[in-house]
RNA sequence: GGAAGGGUGGCUGAGUGGUCUAAAGCGCAUGCUUGGAGAGCAUGAGUCGGGGAAACUCGACCGCGAGUUCGAAUCUCGCCCCUUCCGCCA
């Protein structure tokens, strides 16, 4: 959420910076309720001035007559004072709904764009690995798809997870479970001594969290939600930045780092005969996050912003992934978020970059909705602002790791990085894979 | 799921319809005092919004939301959360 006065001082940035991204709103409207709302909120004052002193006065009175007197005045302005805050109730309503939907203003480095086929190349890795369309990767037989290759090994049964569990449903077995387990291991080491405090955060969260995420009210039909009225968590992040909601924070602690793991769950609805085999787009999956507070300032952000997409990419140089980073245009950015980098690691069966990691920062959007704020150094409290990245997300991980390191015979060398955990270099055909 | 009791400022806690403009204590800040600290004394201090150059001033905020009333921290209703006990349970 921007700050109405913001909007009001600078309408036309905040129009170019919802066409960029692509998103309808109607400014002129938000700013004429504004004007409402404020012409009415003056008179509401105004009244409840009033009356308060006429409170006064008829405590204080010396006689009945004149207690009656001020009583009966006072029903008249009362009756005023109910209509003038029956409309405000109405003005707020729709000025509320308005108000959500303002999309904060992406950074002037972000590309002009339609939908992520637009997204720009801003680096890739290894750095040599050909030109733009080049394969970084080279097979001198043609490679087998993730899906078939998790298949040959038994690390998965998609069959029985659709069963079981229905579409996009999975079970991951043997050294697909193994994996899955190193991997997490993994990133929890390397995480170990980077500043970020381990979390593991719930799943199942109320609505409050999800409103000040940005992912609520748009999204409501990517969310699973319970009788209960709670809503399944596609991320961390929710459950991790609701954590200081309406807490002030000491400055001194900033920035907060967060490394937190937790089951995810997102519908993926409009995303059928997308990736619809194998276990690349998911309904449930684990993820470990990165997500951060930091003071109130663009530089802060900005450099904190390319820490934690350099963590994400340690991890895939560590995995010996080849890896490309991607500036998501306008239109691939959320309502909230100011500039976003995607992850791709190779996909050698697509030909393909695929997201892994997915890195953005919002300046104040989130905390202003969370009212996580700290005292600055002149003593006024400001909002925080926050960040967040994938750490590691499995298994979608998986996909692109036995890809790459698939031979001609179908086993699958295991990254080093992974071996000592999984007590082996490599998964072939071999007792408890088949 | 059942029963009971609660939610008041940074914290403890008083307040059951009208100067509540929220007592008191603790803690905090500043000053006096001191060689320094402590104690003591004095003063001050919340957040959000409106008006104002400022001093200042008006309004809102006692878990959240509705209602009753000229007037609500206080009464009524709904919801959320916490505590204790019972039940269930990895």
């Amino acid at each position: 959420m921007l700050d109405v006065k913001f909007i009001r001082e600078n309408k036309d940035i905040v129009a170019a910076g919802a066409k960029k991204k692509r998103i309808e709103v109607d400014l002129d409207r938000l700013i004429a309720l504004d004007d409402k709302r404020r012409e009415l909120q003056a008179k509401i004052d105004e009244k409840r001035a009033e009356q308060n002193a006429a409170s006064n006065a008829i405590a204080t009175a010396r006689s009945d007559a004149e207690r009656q007197e001020i009583i009966a005045r006072m029903q008249d302005v009362k009756e005023t004072l109910r209509l003038e805050e029956e409309s405000m109730q109405e003005i707020l309503k729709e000025w509320r709904s308005l108000m959500v939907q303002v999309p904060n203003i992406p950074d002037i480095s972000v590309p002009e764009g339609d939908s992520d086929a637009d997204n720009k190349e801003v680096r890739r890795w290894p750095a040599q690995s050909g030109v733009e369309g080049g394969e970084p990767v080279k097979f001198d037989f043609e490679p087998k798809s993730h899906t078939e290759l998790l298949l040959l090994h038994d690390m998965a049964d998609y069959e029985r997870g659709a069963k079981v569990s229905g579409f996009r449903g999975y079970f991951l077995k043997n050294d697909g479970a193994r994996m899955v387990w190193a991997l997490e291991r993994f990133v929890q080491d390397r995480f170990a001594d980077k500043g970020f405090t381990p979390m593991i955060v719930p799943s199942l969260v109320r609505r409050e969290a999800f409103i000040g995420t940005g992912y609520l009210p748009q999204g409501e039909d990517d969310l699973y939600k319970t009788q209960d009225g709670e809503y399944l968590a596609g991320t961390a992040e929710v459950a991790t930045m609701g954590y200081y909601m309406d807490e002030t924070l000491d400055k001194n602690d900033l920035p907060l780092k967060f490394f937190s793991f937790s089951p995810c769950y997102r519908r993926e609805a409009g995303s059928h005969g997308k990736d619809a085999k194998g276990i690349f787009r998911i309904h449930e999956f684990l993820k470990y996050e990165q997500v951060v507070l930091c003071e109130a300032s663009h530089e802060e952000s900005a450099r904190l912003h390319e820490e934690i997409t350099a963590n994400a990419e340690e991890l895939l140089q560590e995995l010996g992934l080849p890896y490309r980073v991607v500036i998501n245009c306008g239109a691939d950015l959320g309502l909230g978020q100011v500039k976003k980098f995607d992850v791709e690691a190779w996909m050698p069966s697509e030909k393909k970059y695929r997201e892994t990691h997915s890195s953005s920062y919002f300046h104040d959007f989130q905390t202003r909705r969370l009212n996580i704020r700290y005292r600055g150094e002149d003593g006024a409290l400001r909002y925080a602002h926050s960040l967040n990245n994938t750490a590691l997300a499995t298994p979608r991980i998986l996909c692109q790791i036995v890809e790459n390191n698939q031979r001609p015979d179908g086993s699958i060398a295991i990254p080093k990085a992974l071996q000592s955990c999984m007590g082996k270099e490599t998964i072939d055909h071999g007792p408890g894979n088949r």
